[in-house]
DNA sequence: ACCTGAACACCGTTCAAGT
DNA sequence: ACCTGAACACCGTTCAAGT
């Protein structure tokens, strides 16, 4: 469901949406490196300049696709917490895990070295955002609170890393969700 | 300690080694983006089609250079298990998590999904070696033993993946080592 | 056997010019 | 105000040719 192929005139300001909409399907299909300027504007049908009128550059777009990234995170994770489970912590782990899995590219974007190298200010402001949802799990504002929080956090990044990149191998009949809980509850 | 900006004829089969020991100084400097195969062969002083004779292509350059990086990794590993610490667990996330931040763009390149991507079956050989020696330090044969194992593989590994994205604030007059020990340390 | 020179098909980006 | 066309300075890669 989305602006495909069509080659109806972009002067209605809508073209910087289209970009948007038609980067985020190259990004999930060929990763980041797939993504080229000169092939998003064909897949849009338009020039190779149009679109530097909406954004400064292959990275600020790339931001911008982030950005977006970490608002759908932020959406999630609010979600889950609105929805009030019996085990917070384990709902909210089971949730990041499943987000990392789903938008694989997007995730990785969201933490892609080449984009903090020249930090923009919106896309720390949407990191800081997504993460502030974590808090709502955290065990209070002591230090050994702090330290529990941080712990569960790496553990849940970790295991959507690592998942990601294909470094754990699932047992026979094991299913994914089940081994995402069975870490998550690990003290 | 390195050949730099030699021009001896490299006609005695070292081009190879000296394109790595460069593409690593390129790499530690100015992160994969910025390892262009021109500028290497620039920076050995040779054309830019020599390095064909060596690698592939560019994914094969760093392929050998992500291998390097998972042999060193290996070494690191098994030095700290070799030197029988009280707390092997402990030691051994020290290390893993110093590794990381020691050898940012290096470490990065090792988890590159590119480099997956066209999965070269070297790098799938030296990533599994690397990582058979977290084994030493793992629970058992047990199916808890294995949860319990990658539940700290997934901590540690998290921790070094925030950390290397700057995603973990220090607090004031907090060093680093104490941080990664009482995360480690918090079961 | 190993390297060079020149070429090919691309990039991201810029800039005058069009509407 | 928004987009096009053509250009610039690069890439990775190939291939004939040199030694």
């Amino acid at each position: 469901m989305s602006t495909s192929l069509s080659n109806a005139p972009y002067h209605h300001g809508n073209l910087r949406h289209a970009l948007l909409d038609a980067a985020l399907l190259m990004l999930q299909r060929d990763g980041e490196a797939g993504l080229g300027l000169r092939d998003l504007a064909r897949a849009v049908g338009v020039s190779p300049a149009a679109p530097y009128r909406h954004f400064d550059s292959r990275a600020a777009l790339l931001e911008a696709l982030a950005v977006t990234g970490f608002q759908r995170f932020t959406a999630a994770m609010n979600a889950v917490a609105a929805s009030q489970p019996p085990d917070l912590l384990a709902a909210m782990g089971q949730a990041y895990v499943r987000f990392a899995l789903d938008n694989a590219a997007l995730f990785r974007l969201m933490f892609s070295p080449q984009l903090k190298r020249d930090n923009r200010p919106g896309l720390r402001m949407a990191a800081d955002a997504a993460f502030a949802t974590l808090r709502q799990v955290s065990g209070g504002d002591t230090a050994s609170g702090r330290i529990a929080a941080l712990a569960a956090w790496t553990k849940v990044h970790g295991l959507a890393v690592l998942l990601l990149d294909d470094q754990i191998a699932l047992q026979p009949g094991e299913d994914i969700e089940a081994l995402i809980g069975a870490i998550i509850g690990q003290q």
